[in-house]
DNA sequence: AGGTTTTGTGAGTGAGCGCTCACAATACGG
DNA sequence: CCGTATTGTGAGCGCTCACTCACAAAACCT
C-alpha cells in the first residue's frame, strides 16, 4: 500500500486561511499567489487539494458559513440567563448584533454575488440562502408561537436577513456605527419578530 | 477655433448602455471590448471619454442612481390617487414592489461591493448609500408626521434598504417570487413605517 | 482655405494570473 | 527495502484584457 494522503487534513486546516484572504480582497482580487502565500504553501498545492480557484471559494464559502451556524449554536446551547429567557430568535438578535461581520461571511458573499452568473457559485449561494432562510422562519415561528410557518413568517425572515445584510455594507461603508447596527439588531429586529398586521 | 467636442453630448448618449453592460455582467466579467462592442464604437473611443474601466463603471453607477430617482421624483408628481391619498412614503413601496430591480440598480452595486477596496469606487458608494439614505428618512419623517427626523427614524430607513437588497438577492437566486417581493415592500415595508415602541 | 482639434482605425503591448508539468524528495505499507 | 503513492519545487505557458499609439480622416472655426 501506498503513502496515505492527508489532504482531507490539510483542507481543514487551510480552509480558514483561505476564507479570510476571500473575505478580505474579494474573489478576483484575492490571487492563487497570494492565497498560497497565506497559507505558507506553494501555489500548486492549493490547486492539488480543491482543483481550481473556484473550488477554494467555495469550500471558503461553506465553511465560512457552517462556523457562523456553530456560533450560534453554541451561543444557544448555553442556558439563558433567568427565567426570563428570550426566545431563541430575538437571542440571536442580540447576539448578532454585537457580532455580525466578524467572520466575513457577508464579505465573501457580496464577492460571489458579482460571479453570480456562473452556475457552480450561484448554486452555492442559493443553497446558503435556502439553509439560511429555512432556519430564520423556523426560529421566528417558534418565537411568535406558529406551529406551521405562516406565509408571512417567511417575509419577515426574508426582511431580518436583508437588515443584516444592510448593517454589512453599511458598517463597510462607514455609515451605520456599531451602536446603530446594535439598535438595528436589537429594537428594528426585535419588532419585526413581533409584526402583526397592520390595522 | 478648433473642431468643437461633443464628448459631453456622446457621454450622454452612450451612458445607458455601458450601465446595462455592468449590470448585466458585473465589473470584472464586462471587458472593455464587451463593452464597445454593445456601443458600437471602437474601444478606443471609451477610453477617450472615460479614461479607463473604472470611470466608465463610476459613471453607470450615477447614471442608474440618477434614474432610479429621476423615476421616485416621476411617480410621486403624478397625482395621487383620491382623497385617501398615501404618504410618499408609502406610495414609493408600492411603486418600487412592482419595479424593484428593473433598472439593474442592485446588480451594478454589488458589482461594486466586491471592488471595494478600491477607494474611488467605496467613495462613489458611500455617497450613493448616504444620499439614498438621507432621502428616505426624510419620506418616513413625513410619514409619521416627525418634524427633525429621529435616530429611529434612520434605522428604518436602513431597514427599508436592507429589505429592498435581500429582495434584489432573493429574486436574483430565485427564492423570492415577484409576488413575495410585493408583499415584501407592500406588508413588511408598509408596517415598518409605521413602527413604535415595543412594549 | 487653412489651422486646429476631434474622431475613426486597427494593430499592438505588456502585465497579470490561473493553471500545468516534469522531476526530485519523502513517507508509508507490505 | 521496495513499490507506490503523495508532497515539494520551480519554472513556465497560454490567454485574457485593460490600455496605448501612430496616423489618417473629418469637422468646425476664422
Amino acid at each position: 500500500m501506498p503513502r496515505p494522503s492527508t489532504a482531507d487534513e490539510r483542507r481543514r486546516l487551510l480552509l480558514p486561511t483561505i476564507a479570510q484572504a476571500f473575505a478580505r480582497t474579494g474573489y478576483n482580487r484575492a490571487t492563487t499567489a497570494e492565497l498560497a502565500g497565506a497559507c505558507g504553501v506553494p501555489e500548486n498545492t492549493l490547486f492539488r487539494l480543491w482543483g481550481g480557484k473556484k473550488g477554494m471559494y467555495l469550500a471558503a464559502l461553506d465553511h465560512l458559513y457552517e462556523r457562523t451556524v456553530d456560533g450560534w449554536a453554541r451561543y444557544l446551547a448555553a442556558p439563558a440567563a433567568g427565567p426570563d429567557a428570550a426566545s431563541a430568535a430575538s437571542r440571536l438578535l442580540a447576539y448578532e448584533g454585537e457580532h455580525y461581520g466578524e467572520h466575513g461571511l457577508y464579505r465573501i458573499i457580496f464577492t460571489g454575488l458579482d460571479e453570480i452568473d456562473d452556475p457552480d457559485i450561484k448554486k452555492a449561494l442559493r443553497a446558503m440562502y435556502r439553509r439560511f432562510h429555512a432556519f430564520l422562519t423556523e426560529r421566528i415561528a417558534e418565537h411568535r408561537g406558529e406551529e406551521p410557518a405562516a406565509a408571512r413568517t417567511a417575509l419577515l425572515a426574508w426582511a431580518v436577513i436583508g437588515m443584516a445584510t444592510v448593517a454589512g455594507i453599511g458598517r463597510e461603508l462607514r455609515l451605520v456605527t456599531r451602536q446603530q447596527q446594535r439598535e438595528l439588531f436589537g429594537e428594528v429586529g426585535r419588532a419585526l419578530l413581533d409584526l402583526h398586521e397592520t390595522p
